[in-house]
DNA sequence: GCAAAAATTGCGACTAATTTGCAAAAATTG
DNA sequence: CAATTTTTGCAAATTAGTCGCAATTTTTGC
């Protein structure tokens, strides 16, 4: 069983790109929080130049490393389903809390029939439920 | 059956708010494109200013006249569901079509479900779904 | 309709977010 | 390890979004 961390290597080295300091450093802290925001990448990797931080994100964009997620006015950053269990996301709009739904096959399931019944080929997908969460209602 | 025209002149008014030029304008163009980005709102109206275009927006969103959608760097812009029929959106990567997607009740059921046995009091929700159009596969 | 009052707009200046060119530094090659 | 290729940091340039304020438009109450 390969590591994500092996993974993400491989992704790199197999497109002909390099494993440096900046990269390997963006994916750890792409681990280690549920879903941030670039600002908060920034913020939370000072060694890293915001500049290094854009085009590093573009690319593990191009190489399915990391997707963005339509959460509120700014765009958030997480792995991609290749990188940690598919999922979606509760955003409570009291508290701003961010949720993840576990996934549920019929769910998937209906989705993928639908975007076929409109003959399209869908490769992924994206899902934000705003409410209220436990603690705000 | 109140056009959705008159529709938002009531959420104005109700308000305490004025109904201007721009205010009509703005609401015009966004009836007229499934989703647009802020950039192509400014571009289709030359006659009102940037930042009036801005305002305008936020008090739209206020009042549950415009939502935003977070396709891809940008997010767009459209009309909620109070003035559209509720629907998804299917995002072709390679050309960048946005198609809306007519709403499932097995699918807006399931949702709804899903966000109760975390608990949770779902409000709205938003979907997109990417992949491939007739045209691009 | 009309004058006064209230709300909104356009403009310009300003701050934040994102992109780009390029020389220096780091990674890969063999 | 030296040569070659890729990436980075830095600074400058765009682009996006915000704000104060005087001029203009809308609304209100005759
Ligand atoms: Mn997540
Ligand atoms: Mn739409
Ligand atoms: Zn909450
Ligand atoms: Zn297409």
């Amino acid at each position: 069983m390969p590591s994500s961390n092996q993974q993400m290597k491989f992704a790199l080295k197999s497109t002909g790109h390099s494993i440096t300091v900046p990269r390997k450093q963006l994916f750890k802290t792409l681990q280690a929080h549920e879903a941030q925001t670039i600002h908060e990448l920034v913020a939370r990797c000072p060694t890293v130049d915001r500049a290094t931080i854009y085009r590093t994100i573009e690319l593990f964009e191009e190489l399915g490393i990391v997707q963005r997620l339509q959460i509120g006015w700014k765009y958030q950053l997480e792995l991609t389903d290749s990188y940690v269990h598919h999922h979606h996301h509760l955003v409570c709009t009291r508290c701003g809390a961010i949720i993840a739904l576990a996934e549920d096959a019929e769910l998937e399931a209906r989705l993928i029939t639908l975007a076929a019944t409109a003959d399209f080929t869908a490769s992924d997908h994206q899902l934000e439920i705003r409410g209220l969460c436990s603690n705000c209602h």
